[in-house]
DNA sequence: TCCTGTATTGAATAAATATTCAATCTGATT
DNA sequence: AATCAGATTGAATATTTATTCAATACAGGA
């Protein structure tokens, strides 16, 4: 009956309110109600839809894949970049500069960072973190050896080294092959102080940037010297795996595929890694699909930067598992 | 450069601020900022355009209408209510009804109500008034006399006696007639202890509400019996009277108009009810849009509640002083 | 390189807003 | 009428948000 009179006193609160920005201690005052009764009639005109609140995504900006990538993968957050060619390397440039920015807003001093160093995603990451930004992050550690060859070695502790020198950080070296040429000689590499100082550190992380890896085809992988004999590829393969993060590998549900291979690895290991508060994946590319949806499916990361090309691929997969 | 990153952060913040309806303190867990750097992000993205707040104005309310009168007359506040015939009994039941609203969630406890009576609008208020809203006002006063005839003085009483009674307050009557036969008889009036306590307490008004009358026709001054001399009328006319707020006169541009008449008159003044801190003035009317226009324009009352076609009447008059 | 003025940031805190609570009212049901 | 569950209100207060402040950071000029 008085309802027209009501609707129009919360219309005429919320004029005052959104519209001439008054406080609702003034709004109060004016109109001879109490803050309270302001207060609540501001929240009725939202639930009557007097006051409607929009939100308009800027242009190469992408809510709904991020929305619907976090919802199917129940990731804690996600950034889908703008890109203007389905190309590995436009994709490397935006994923990188993406990431980059996400990385400076988002760390924290008394940080722990992980870095992966096999990725060409972090490389572009590093490449395009801002000249320093304040912080004093703790530690850079990096969470796994070099690769065979000594001079791509030399590069991971250069990634690791420069990300340490752009926050402010002390960088924690991990002086070993990636993939050591046996189990036993995995042993006497673990024998070194330094190399079991740094594994040991891993457990104080609160944060990891890595990236997300094929198995086949790779350019890593091919670059990595004697790391691979073929017959170990296809042994893989025959087990289901899609990719590696870290060179742990999983298969295409995400579940990491144990094998001798992975007695040669000198890093961090997938539940190590799923203890970190703070897991930061980064990767695109159309060779990486079936990829990237393991490692989002096996829950490897909470957090997932890609392009909008990679975005919209991984949307279309069918996704048939949600409890 | 970044400035794309920023944006996409702002949408994000907004999204899962006013979407999912998160606090600040959660969102800058979530994204890893601090609740400043949120709440800072959250107001850019009111200024970028990215939030968008709109106001849908229910059917039947005309903030508009309000607004413009509220800027062209200096009005603290305006109802303008919805009608659906430009006839007087219309428009007496749409205000009455509308007045009555604004009053019941407007007076607070503790509040010195004064009451002009000789407006059919007031009387249309007076019988809308729910049948109580909690309150014990302190007092309702009379603030003018009632009309000659005692049988009409009488339903003065009566309309200050019932609005005291609804909203629990002491009802504070003069008992006078409001135009007496001559100066002379006033002062006589004046001399009653009752009508002078009475008019002493007109300082102590929080609120008043008043009608608004024309000179001319006029339905309540035909009624008055001996009151008005036809050459008085004739007199107020020559001097540019338009119309009367508790039997005092004012021209077309808002002034006082004195004269022989006001000396016979027991009630409030002008000068008395504009010390008031919150005068209602409730009317409308095809024929009163230049009594209004006039007792508008004068700031005799600060706040008005009328129909939607006073409302645009008074809007289309020319309307030249505004300093 | 070293200033100097403008900008950003997070922690601390001031300010503003939402909620609790007790009082009171409404109105439905005996 | 009498009673009782559900509303509604304002004051008090808890919670949330905006702003201040001090500490850098950065750009541009000397």
């Amino acid at each position: 009956m008085s309802r027209i009179y009501e609707l129009r006193l919360m219309a005429r609160v919320a004029q005052l309110y959104h519209e001439k920005n008054l406080k609702q201690a003034q709004i109060s005052k004016q109109l001879h109600l109490s803050q309270a009764t302001v207060s609540r009639l501001l929240s009725r005109a939202v639930d009557e839809g007097i006051v409607r609140i929009t939100i308009n995504a800027p242009r190469g900006t992408y809510p709904q894949l991020e929305d619907q990538l976090r919802d199917r993968y129940r990731l804690a957050e996600v950034v889908v970049a703008e890109c203007y060619e389905d190309r590995d390397e436009a994709i490397l440039s935006a994923i990188g500069s993406a990431a980059a920015y996400y990385f400076e807003s988002t760390v924290s001093p008394d940080e722990v960072i992980g870095i992966s160093c096999w990725s060409s995603a972090l490389l572009r990451l590093v490449d395009a973190i801002h000249p320093i930004k304040r912080l004093k992050a703790e530690k850079v550690i990096q969470l796994v050896g070099g690769i065979g060859n000594p001079a791509v070695q030399s590069h991971a502790t250069q990634i690791t080294t420069r990300l340490a020198s752009l926050v402010g950080a002390a960088p924690v070296l991990l002086p070993a092959p990636g993939v050591t040429a046996s189990s036993a000689a995995r042993l006497v590499m673990l024998g070194d102080g330094y190399v079991r100082s740094t594994m040991e550190q891993f457990r104080r992380l609160t944060m990891a940037i890595v990236g997300i890896g094929t198995l086949e085809p790779s350019y890593m992988l091919h670059n990595s010297g004697n790391t691979f004999a073929a017959d170990e590829l296809s042994d893989l393969k025959q087990r289901g795996v899609v990719g590696d993060i870290c060179m742990r590998f999983f298969d295409a549900d995400g579940r990491f595929v144990d094998s001798p291979f992975d007695e040669r690895v000198i890093g961090i290991t997938l539940p190590e890694l799923k203890s970190v508060p703070h897991v930061i994946g980064v990767a695109g590319g159309a060779r990486k699909t079936a990829t990237i949806h393991g490692a989002l499916v096996g829950g490897w990361v909470d957090t997932f930067i890609t392009d909008k090309f990679t975005a919209e691929r991984l949307l279309s997969l069918p996704f048939p598992h949600r409890e």
